[in-house]
RNA sequence: GCCGCUAUCGUCUAAUGGUUAGGACGCCAGGUUUUCAUCCUGGUAAUCCGGGUUCGAUUCCCGGUAGCGGUACCA
């Protein structure tokens, strides 16, 4: 059964890169009728942050992406947590060192840099130099003795090692390039290269998707599977998520923009991002653009996933919220627009039918409704004047305008409409005559939403009052 | 420095040993609209460079260049 996992370090937010290497894992087990695995590495002790694993479970879940074992859930492979199982990798360790593919080191961390140090100054490849590999049994015990803290490091055998990655296909690696790699750290815990490999194993991962920075790491991995004498998984490496220059999008590059949660707050839909970053490094064999979670389920392939990095562009990202915005129906966006509309006690329904094709992300309704809330509008009364107009003129248009609407019983976009029709056919004004000092006085904005839409959110007693103070402050101007 | 990966419009990408190199976003123009937004129509813009193979290369091969990633007791 296929069955992969997603697997990130608590030391922060849902990052975007991370949250498309979720969804490509998922919609591939998905589409497999296969297992989606979500394990925290939580090995760095130093690098934890509180809170950050829920906030990780909270965003991906956000997204609609589930998964069927993990920290919250029931599974046969747990426990999800790698800090949970340092027994496990404990015991596997001790198994390579007795078979001679790992060892112990106790060289101080001192002494390391000194030796990379040089090694750069010599333009030098950077490696552990292995003054620890040809310890005798009795040094060894002498180490432990005296309470040395040691590490244990993978012994990279002579030779070259190859794999065959699904995006990137043959790749091979001369060993002599690959430093012999600390396995397990001096406080007992696993680094990633171990965690990673036991778990997969253990878990029964069929195919490792992830990011392209695993790439070069990879060669140590299938070392790691050879000593063990387990059979590798599949290998997938995805193209990174750049940044608008061209590098791997990064916190402390990019800072809050790398965060999912960042989007969230903004009032980006799921369905818009998970579509934005489904096509972020792959698409399908058409043209079509538009897909949802389940139409990915059953589109994605891993064959058709780009090699090279990607940049993530806003602007398209906005074009695909602009999209699910005006799909949703106007109930169940003005729903979502709750949390962001100012405190009020009206019916926002009909402010939420007037701006849901003005709207990029639903925060813009805090702006785009702002007019509505006022209780006084603020603007100069030259406003309301027409490009060609004059005072007097205007200042009849208006007081046409709230004698006629005075009368309307039905306040309904329909019948203001024909109202101010019937004004417009008496031959007395133009549209733009009549309808520009309107828009003025009930919004005090040059651009803003369908006139008679804004009238009839607003209701006829508040469309008539701001008619009525624009009466009042042409006249006085 | 060493190792690895990558290279098509500004961005995300499609395609092919022979095409007017296609689509989307953006941008520009026109139309609709009282304005703006929406919507519709049209336009702009790309095969990194140099060799080779071939009748023919953007596509295959080699080299270069550039970008990115790795080079930790981080993941």
């Amino acid at each position: 059964m296929t069955k992969v996992r997603f697997a990130p370090s608590p030391t922060g937010e849902l990052h975007l890169g991370s949250a498309r290497t979720a969804l490509y894992n998922y919609l591939f087990a998905k589409k497999a009728g296969g297992k989606f695995i979500f394990r925290l590495e939580d090995t760095d002790q130093n690098r934890y942050v509180a809170g950050s694993a829920k906030r990780l479970l909270d965003d991906l879940r956000w997204l609609g992406i589930e998964w069927d074992e993990g920290p919250d859930k029931k599974g046969t492979y747990g426990p999800y947590i790698q800090s949970q199982r340092l027994d496990i990798y404990k015991k596997h360790v001790d198994n390579l060192v007795a078979a001679g593919h790992a060892y112990y080191c106790f060289c101080s961390k001192d002494r390391l840099e000194k030796l990379r140090q040089d090694q750069q100054t010599a333009k030098q490849p950077t490696m552990y130099d292995r003054q620890c590999l040809n310890l005798t049994a009795d040094q060894v015990k002498q180490f432990f003795a005296d309470k040395t803290p040691y590490v244990v490091r993978l012994h990279v055998p002579v030779g070259t090692t190859e794999f065959t990655d699904l995006v990137h296909g043959k790749i091979t690696i001369q060993n002599n390039t690959i430093d012999d790699q600390v396995l397990l750290k001096s406080d007992g815990f696993p680094t990633y290269h171990l965690a990673n490999v036991v778990d997969d194993y253990l878990m029964q991962i069929t195919h490792v998707i992830r990011g392209e920075e695993w790439l070069p790491s990879t060669a140590k991995h299938v070392l790691l599977y050879k000593a063990f004498g387990w059979s590798a998984p599949i290998w997938c490496h995805l193209p990174n998520v750049l940044n608008i220059k061209k590098s791997k999008l990064s916190k402390r590059r990019d800072g809050d923009t790398v965060w999912l949660s960042t989007y969230r707050r903004q009032g980006y839909l799921p369905p818009a991002l998970v579509n934005y970053l489904a096509l972020l490094g792959w698409h399908p064999t058409d043209e079509q653009e538009i897909f949802t979670l389940n139409d990915l389920t059953r589109e994605f392939d891993l064959s058709r996933v780009q090699k090279a990095g990607a940049v993530f562009d806003i602007t398209k990202l906005n074009w695909f919220n602009e999209q699910y915005i005006r799909k949703m129906s106007v109930a169940d966006l003005d729903k979502e627009l709750q949390v962001f509309y100012p405190k009020h006690s009206q019916d926002t329904t009909g402010f939420t039918s007037s701006i849901q094709s003005r709207l990029t992300k639903l925060s813009d309704v805090v702006e785009a409704t702002d007019f509505f809330f006022k209780k006084q509008l603020k603007f100069e009364a030259s406003l309301l004047i027409p490009k060609k107009g004059s005072p007097a003129k205007t200042l009849l248009a208006l007081e046409r305008a709230l004698n006629i609407f005075t009368n309307v019983s039905n306040w309904t976009t329909e019948s203001l409409r024909s109202a101010a029709e019937s004004l417009v056919s008496a031959g007395e004004f133009s549209r733009g005559e009549l309808l520009w000092p309107i828009r003025v006085a009930l919004t005090g904005l040059a651009n803003s939403p369908d006139v008679f839409d804004v009238m009839t959110a607003l209701g006829k007693e508040s469309s008539l009052g701001r008619l009525n103070q624009a009466i009042n402050l042409l006249k006085k101007s």
